[in-house]
DNA sequence: TAAATAGTTTACGTTAACGTAAAGGTAAGT
DNA sequence: ACTTACCTTTACGTTAACGTAAACTATTTA
């Protein structure tokens, strides 16, 4: 029964609670009220945090939104989950592919370091 | 000696002349001109390669900028080699970090997908 | 009792990254 | 000569994702 306020959840996630109104604005999160206050659960911390590894991996909200939707099918009919399946197969590719461009960018930062440290040598400083 | 329009940039890359007339605009790109057409050497399409690659990883341009900077350290000073390798061990903890995060989503997908094919299955389709 | 702290809504402002005309120049094909 | 297919510059428009300020309420703390 773990419980969180606004300015707890932007304290621990680095952000402003005007984010996360934010969020709730466009209908990514939707925590309880006490009073005026919003109250926010274990679930909402948890969908929160998912919208901020998207936004890591550089997706937008409406992204973020989707893949989200796609954790809890629910009630959905035959079609709706073939087209999830569709959807998550679409979303593997574009992260295959990220993990491709981040390999490289790896190699390209090792080979710069290396580049870096070289001409360092070569002037005699450490 | 291989030349490119703007539009084979375009249409390699499936984006519009307007971004790569934007990158130049800021400074991204400057490829040589003939009379008033641009015209792209190899090294100006290997720049917009790594623009784009950055952008599929969330990068700002300005990001981008920076990065893509590292790669040619050419006349730089003691001082400012330092601070590259300091730019690029940041920037190895960001990329480490999203590694992380797509191996998560790729595991969220997997189960994602198994939930989605196993409501498929008790339904009697497939 | 006053001030500090944390919450709220409403609403206009801002920045990045282009989109989208408008208005025109040049060169090849018919 | 004319259309088609490129290229150009200038400049205002648009969208996402918040920032920021105003004006207010409720609860602790000195």
């Amino acid at each position: 029964m773990a419980e969180f306020s606004i300015s707890q959840l932007a304290k621990e996630f680095e952000i402003t609670t005007r984010t996360i109104r934010h969020y709730e604005e466009i209908g990514l999160l939707s925590p309880a009220r006490r009073g005026q206050t919003r109250v926010y659960s274990a679930a909402d911390r948890t969908r929160l945090r998912l919208i901020l590894r998207g936004k890591r991996l550089g997706l937008s909200l409406e992204d973020s939104r989707e893949i989200i939707d796609m954790y809890e099918p629910g009630k959905t009919n035959v079609d709706q989950l073939k087209k999830l399946i569709d959807a998550i197969q679409a979303q593997r590719i574009k992260l295959n592919q990220q993990l491709d461009d981040i390999s490289n960018l790896l190699k390209d930062l090792n080979t710069a370091e290396a580049d870096c440290i070289d001409a360092l040598k070569s002037t005699g400083q450490k």
